[in-house]
RNA sequence: GGAGGGAUGGCUGAGCGGUUGAAAGCACCGGUCUUGAAAACCGGCGUAGGUUAAUAGCCUACCUAGGGUUCGAAUCCCUAUCCCUCCGCCA
């Protein structure tokens, strides 16, 4: 969330900057809230006070000799013991604005384009040319289809949005995996890490997906007493949430690099994408994430942006980087690049990485800080991530940039050590 | 699933109804000593909110979380969560 205090003395500034996002701040319910619960916050505290004092003199009284009796009659006559009401009130006037502030998304950067939504996104490079045949490019599903990718598989066991991969298909998504991760974790010094596939409401809420998005979420009900899970709808929610509640005493940054597969619900999206695997409600991604000092966030988003770059630079992919319109912009991003790889199969550039920072947005919410040695008091971290890559992505750009007239696909060379030396699949 | 034991500041760990926001140690910061460093010694050192010009004072809250008892709770009671040990089951 925003910090309070630079709302308060920014409103217009605030304002502005989360119209960018096409979000209208409704400064007066702010106010109203804010004061509300000073008011409250304030009459509590007097009365805590006042009963603080008055119980010292008791036990001071007593210690002296009289009896309990005496003691309770000569001080606490005038005081109202019961002041849980007003601490009560005091609860729900914060409880309320927090809620408020929880809603309310992170602030763009001032780089950040104007505009309400994709078409609006500013090219900021483009890597390669796309890819040219001399003959009709198939698309992924026709492509993978002999080889092992089957749709009617994933229909049969889960549903619409799902696939089931076998054969070679499946080793050359295993082969994606296994290389994406090799390189950050031994070229681009990221940890490996691994994490749960279902988090608790807490970690969603650190990350942003939560109180506003459930909908897109896959929830599990029930399973663990009164409590629900959520399948991650990406690993940036349980690897950014290994900071919550912590004050880091380590060196910074600190990046990892986590593969899990993500579960998104895709309500909302009825008809997009409904053909192929660029849209599922399963898929495999490597994610990575730094956690930075607030001074080297903006750096840290452009190494990280390169770091999923390389990967398609090594997959000799034709990509382009685009920033973020403010209207296209995440709820929790302050500035966001993504990389979108060419489709020969759909004649366009598609969405394959999205990089952001989060500034202290995240930290906020999640209490995720450092200890400054400088100062030795703890700082709100800045959270990186981005997708190095979307695997199954991957793969379909794989397939559809590599093919052939026959209809095989030659295995980029980056990736045959991945797949025991094979130079082809074809049947 | 059954039976027990725990949860205290960045970390370890005392306290088990009243000047306790909390001993001690570690870590960290400042100082003395030293050519420098180490060691030793001295001092400091939680977080959040309110008030304020103030990162000064002052006030409030916080000893896993939520309830309760009490004039007063880290300390007593209840519930939840998490961790540990033993038994059973199990990839």
């Amino acid at each position: 969330m925003l910090d309070i205090k630079f709302i308060r003395d920014n409103v217009d500034l605030v304002k502005s900057g989360l119209g960018k996002k096409g979000f209208q701040f409704d400064h007066e319910q702010f106010q109203h809230l804010d004061e509300a619960r000073k008011t409250a916050l304030t009459h509590a505290q007097s009365l805590q006070a006042e009963k603080k004092k008055a119980s010292k003199q008791v036990g001071a009284l007593i210690g002296q000799g009289m009896s309990p009796e005496d003691a309770k009659a000569q001080v606490l006559g005038s005081i109202d013991a019961d002041i849980s009401e007003a601490e009560l009130a005091a609860k729900e006037a914060e409880h309320a604005l927090t809620q408020l502030l929880m809603t309310i998304p992170n602030m763009p950067q001032g780089a950040v384009p104007f505009g309400a939504d994709e078409s609006d996104n500013l090219e900021v490079l483009s890597w390669g040319e796309p890819t040219v045949f001399d003959f009709t490019a198939k698309d992924h599903v026709d492509l993978g289809e002999p080889f092992g990718l089957n749709f009617d598989l994933g229909a049969r066991v889960a549903g619409s949005r799902f696939a089931v991969m076998s054969g070679p298909i499946a080793r050359l998504h295993r082969a994606l995996t296994q290389f994406m991760l090799d390189i950050h974790a031994d070229e681009h010094g990221y940890e490996e890490t691994y994490v749960p596939y279902l988090v608790n409401k807490d970690a969603l809420e650190g990350t942003g997906q939560l109180p506003k998005f459930e909908e897109d979420l896959f929830k599990i009900t029930g399973a663990q007493g009164d409590k629900d899970f959520y399948l991650i709808p990406t690993a940036e929610v349980p690897v950014t949430n290994l900071m919550r509640d912590t004050v880091f005493d380590g060196a910074l940054p600190v990046k990892k690099v986590a593969h899990t597969p993500c579960f998104r619900s895709e309500a909302g999206s009825y008809g997009r994408d409904t053909r192929g695997m660029i849209r599922q409600h399963q898929f495999d991604k490597v994610e990575l994430v730094q956690f930075v000092h607030a001074s080297q966030s903006d750096a840290a988003l452009e190494e990280l942006t390169g770091h999923a770059e390389t990967i398609l630079q090594r997959l000799h992919l034709p990509y382009r980087k685009v920033m973020l319109c403010g209207g296209d912009l995440g709820f929790s991003a302050a500035k966001t690049y993504d990389l979108e790889v060419w489709l020969p199969g759909q004649q366009k550039y598609r969405e394959i990485s999205s990089c952001s920072n989060f500034e202290d947005y995240q930290a906020r919410r999640m209490g995720a800080r450092w200890r400054n040695p400088a100062s030795g008091k703890p700082e709100l971290l800045h959270t990186i991530n981005g997708s190095g890559l979307a695997v199954g992505r991957t793969l379909v750009a794989v397939l559809e940039n590599y093919q052939q007239v026959d209809g095989s696909i030659r295995i980029p060379d980056a990736l045959q050590p991945y797949m025991g030396g094979l130079e082809w699949i074809r049947a």
